[in-house]
DNA sequence: TACTGTGAAACGGTTCACAGCC
DNA sequence: GGCTGTGAACCGTTTCACAGTA
């Protein structure tokens, strides 16, 4: 019942920390299944123990944002459920877009995991004119010529891009005059973007590099 | 000249935070495209406002490792490329497997940007026998049961999971007890796995959320 | 009893500021 | 003058421990 301490136009982004944002993420997978398979509530030391935090980690990240729990109970799971996705914003349901349609940008348009959790891929765009046209996965792939016109029409906020490294700050450019908001960023180069664009940056070489690292130097003992 | 001033075994991943790995990725990133350019030298400062850091973070991240800079000049983009390869494990030339060819296995099967920094994806598994003996961007496509035969023949030690949810553990498990060090997941579930296994997890639906969150929580001020 | 919510303490990472060096 | 390397101060996050509640 809107049991949280501020409206959401209240909070500001600024002072959570962005750990705590990407545990959120987490924790709200976990209720999802929790959920799905028949459990009503969850302790914080339960959830911790799935995930791998302790549990007075979970309970202090929930508290920068409200009151979920119910002492001696725990929390319930669809209840907590439905004020994570609110404190997330995905229950405002983001129209997105897809630019580059490469095999990263096709497993971006096929992925199953945004349809069911608020977002919309609603168009594709990309360069090579012999896949303008084409819809894939119920997509319909643009022109990039056309990238103002369409997510103004379409309403698109968030984009995504899966572009060459050579042409993602162009591109993430031309997204941001034309409104979008929000940019997750598939490209192997370091985007500079104004103030007021919020931008995740996923480098896949990056990834396999920490585990080469982790790896390489971990020590015989233990 | 070896200005580290540790052996490789010497060093414990564990006493190097993680924040510091992830950066060195990215200062990679950015020497190499500035030596690429053919600039010689880079001062703390140029780096860290190329990605975003502060220049005593740059110098820092660096001195865990060893003394790479000079005094008066900077540091040589060269000489410190290969002393990050170094440290990140890179000049070891791993072999990798992705598990799973669907889009998302494609898209990681072909990936420029592995080939050339140490990573050699030398196979790929599946259940879909369809798809089982053909080959992808020139890598062969194996049954699931011929795992653990082939991480021993071609010597793998690192794997990329691209598997849906539901199968992922199982697939992780498997890796695992054929001896495969170190794991990049792609699918949306916590992988529980024994100490001394690494474990990287990428979420795509997540890396949404983040910027959902961003978005819908930012404060009209400023 | 079982659990949350939260001040206070502990920890760890980042920034500062400067000594040392080219 | 320009730049690195680094101890010390600072700041934010995590953990602890317990008061409060059903």
């Amino acid at each position: 019942m809107g049991s949280s301490k501020r409206k959401r136009d209240q909070l500001d982004a600024r002072d959570v920390p962005k750990a705590v944002v990407s545990r959120l993420s987490l924790y709200l997978r976990e209720l999802r299944r929790l959920s799905r398979s028949g459990k009503a509530t969850v302790s914080s030391s339960q959830l911790g123990r799935l995930l791998g935090f302790t549990d007075a980690q979970v309970r202090k990240d929930l508290a920068h944002f409200g009151h979920f729990g119910h002492p001696g109970i725990g929390y319930r799971c669809d209840e907590l459920v439905a004020a994570v996705r609110g404190i997330l914003g995905t229950d405002l349901g983001w129209n997105v877009a897809v630019v580059g349609v490469g095999d990263l940008g096709r497993a971006l348009l096929g992925y199953q995991g945004f349809s069911s959790d608020g977002f919309r891929i609603v168009a594709a765009f990309e360069t090579d004119q012999t896949k303008v046209g084409t819809s894939v996965d119920g997509v319909a792939v643009y022109g990039l010529e056309r990238l103002a016109n369409v997510v103004h029409e379409r309403q698109i906020q968030l984009a995504m891009i899966a572009v060459p490294a050579s042409a993602a700050q162009v591109v993430a450019e031309q997204l941001v005059s034309a409104g979008v908001l929000g940019i997750v960023n598939f490209a192997p180069v370091t985007l500079s973007l104004p103030d007021g664009v919020s931008l995740v940056a996923v480098d896949l070489a990056t990834e396999l590099e920490q585990i080469s690292f982790a790896v390489a130097n971990r020590n015989s003992s233990r």
